[in-house]
DNA sequence: ACAAATTGGTTTGAACTCAGACCTTTGCCA
DNA sequence: TGGCAAAGGTCTGAGTTCAAACCAATTTGT
């Protein structure tokens, strides 16, 4: 198609990425609503001020307002004025139907499919380099609560929540933002796909043996063990999601 | 700070990433110039037509325009009309010095810190996808081919080039889009780094031992073995910048 | 009760980006 | 030679985003 040599086999097409995705306010509502779902954001927890929050996402407040008042709108927050005001995550997602309405278009599919496969190159590499780490007695209480908060999860929604807390605790543990961020966007798809799925009855105490096995390498600064374990973990995860999604 | 239980421990500030990056035309700047100079356009190329490239990268044509001015005021390209034409690379970067103007901050140096940490994740895990696949004729030759254009460069700028295409062909050959993202992503890193150090005495020999080992690997398929032999590559690559960029 | 501090709410004009249409140049081919 | 096709060049109006003020509400502390 081009003048391009022919040895570039598509390699020329294949590192052309998107510079942006959507608009700004589209990519706030996006980030900030699944931060809420993931339960980075608890329910009942207050959000980082606006000016704050359009700090560290790079964006006016502009446009940061306007992803809030969608946010509201949906349901996922209330906001007060004054000091000690603020929003507050109330999730009650609106139209829950909305997900089904939107069929999965075969590019969705494609890109679930992609998500799943780097997950299981990403995860596995940030529980190696957790593993790595020189924990601090915190750090480490944090990664114990956290996998305590899975293990004992009573309902599914709550289990789902700290499913993703467990493994971004992990990611952050790395103190590597670019680790964190490919960890974040994964769990983000993962969540997406879970959502899609009418209802998915997962093998918890298999997850969970997993988890716990995940836990002790880290803390054992197991390097190795931590990512097979963690590769195992996605694996099976994958697979299911591969047999259910198609 | 914020209404937050204590037990967050920072994650909820450490998910909260930048929605976009530059402007979108400083973008287009910074990916395509980053191509060119990786050399996936080498020299005497022509680039894809101005609409094609718009709609890859997610743009107008106005602002992919806008880029490509840039990009010939820089003296990286030229461009010709009519049937036929387009932009060509001609790689004269005028102000060579401008690097050496732009001062390397602490951010700066934390970011490529990042970017080596991220690095030492994501290529082996690359290497590991890949070598899983089961590769066709053509793409064990272009592996191939991209190996033996890195064991046989002559000069400094060549063999650069030359080692970037075959680290992103290794991750082109997983056939995941995010995957490849993170390579390119890293690899951009990466050439800056080694542009901003003055002159860089690699050891090639041993170098290219290690690409020998990841490329043998992946051919037969041994997963787990290129997995380790690009971890190798990438700790000695990172061990050496790591001590020359403090 | 009052003042300060903090937080959301609002306004404004400039800059950036977009989509789409249309023009110009040039090579190829009937 | 004439016309089509493919590429860059140009224009325009609408939509988005931005930065920086300033306003309003409410809690905290004295």
């Amino acid at each position: 198609m081009t003048a391009d040599t022919p040895h570039d086999l598509g390699l020329t097409e294949v590192v052309l990425r998107p510079v942006r995705g959507h608009h700004a306010f589209e990519a706030c509502v996006e980030q900030l609503g699944t931060l809420i779902r993931l339960g980075v954001y608890p329910l009942g927890t207050t959000l980082p001020s606006e000016r704050v929050l359009a700090d560290r996402l790079h964006v006016s407040r502009a446009t940061l307002r306007e992803a809030m008042a969608a946010l509201r709108e949906a349901g996922l927050v209330e906001t007060r004025r004054g000091r000690g005001g603020g929003t507050v995550v109330t999730m009650r997602p609106r139209t829950p139907s909305a997900r089904r309405a939107a069929r999965i278009t075969p590019a969705q599919r494609a890109d679930w499919a992609d998500a799943l496969e780097f997950r299981g190159l990403v995860e596995p590499g940030a529980a190696h380099l957790a593993a790595q780490r020189e924990l601090s007695a915190s750090e480490r209480h944090q990664l114990e609560a956290a996998h305590e908060a899975v293990a004992t999860a009573s309902t599914r929604a709550t289990h789902r929540q700290a499913d993703s807390r467990f493994h971004l605790t992990i990611a952050a543990l790395t103190r590597s933002p670019r680790t964190i961020d490919a960890v974040t966007s994964v769990q983000a798809s993962l969540h997406e796909m879970l959502s899609a799925i009418p209802v998915l009855e997962t093998n918890i105490s298999h997850s969970d043996r997993q988890h716990l096995a995940v836990l002790k390498a880290i803390l054992a600064g197991r390097a190795e063990r931590a990512r097979a374990a963690m590769e195992e973990h996605c694996d099976d995860t994958a697979a299911l999601l591969r047999g259910l999604l198609g």
